[in-house]
DNA sequence: GATGCGCTTTAAATGC
DNA sequence: GCATTTAAAGCGCATC
């Protein structure tokens, strides 16, 4: 009809943005979904999930700042006299 | 090559379990990136954020639920003579 | 003895801010307990421990500020046409 | 007085457990208060707190479970073929 | 140089 | 008791 008035294009524009927000989070969810999944078939491997995922933030970080990180770590344990 | 030894198979089955795993987080993080953008979009409209994440929230929940939840809030409040 | 050297006395000073966190900390650790002993109380006395964590949350929060959020959850419902 | 409901009396069962959740977490508050007062203590003095918060963590740690996860994470790093 | 804000990470709580 | 989901804390950035 023709009498929208601004408060139904606010409406409608909220509505879009609400929406595309929730199908965005239902993607995710599937991908999460997805993610579960692939730890579950690791374990079944044999592999432990909780090594895989520290692997992986490895696997994310600079290689130069696992060694700066590491070495301050030892620095500090030194320091306290834990070796 | 035909000389491969278990622990080249594991390392391959590792490793293809990871990439399997990174590629899906990989997907979600750009999903997760739309998402930051629809609620950036939103804001810029004069919706409030926080205001959009409790509504969301509200419509993923069972409207019995929610009712009950918030006549049991204030049943609570009475008892404690807040109103 | 009279010869430290200024890592032994760096390495003291960083015992020390670490014990003392450490201790804040432990402290910290037996107050949660006993947070979590009262709702297992309440709990066993029929009280809804999920409810009293709203509550709780709501008697910290300003009244004022919870009603201007209970108002603009209702607007945008209204907009999204959800009653 | 003598004609308490049996309301009454279960909400100030609510309001005793209420307030000793509360007080009980005003406590941790502080508490935390302080600890972030070490941390920045300790920034000051030019440790860093990152550093800090992970030695704690490994502190509280069993040694032996540290070798055991630090030898599996080389374990698969060799695996992957990442040194 | 300090403060608010958003994102990331860590800890707790709920449900199975 | 474990796994998922949710709340809290810390961290970095960007701004004033």
């Amino acid at each position: 009809m023709a009498n929208e008035t601004v408060d139904d294009i606010e409406g409608e524009q909220l509505r879009q943005l609400i929406e595309r927000i929730e199908r965005l989070e239902e993607e995710k969810s599937v991908l999460a979904e997805h993610v579960r999944e692939v730890y579950a078939e690791a374990k079944s491997g044999g592999f432990d999930p909780k090594i895989i995922r520290k692997v992986i933030r490895l696997r994310k970080m600079d290689p130069r700042d696992i060694d700066e990180e590491e070495t301050l770590i030892q620095v500090y344990m030194q320091a306290l006299g834990m070796e």
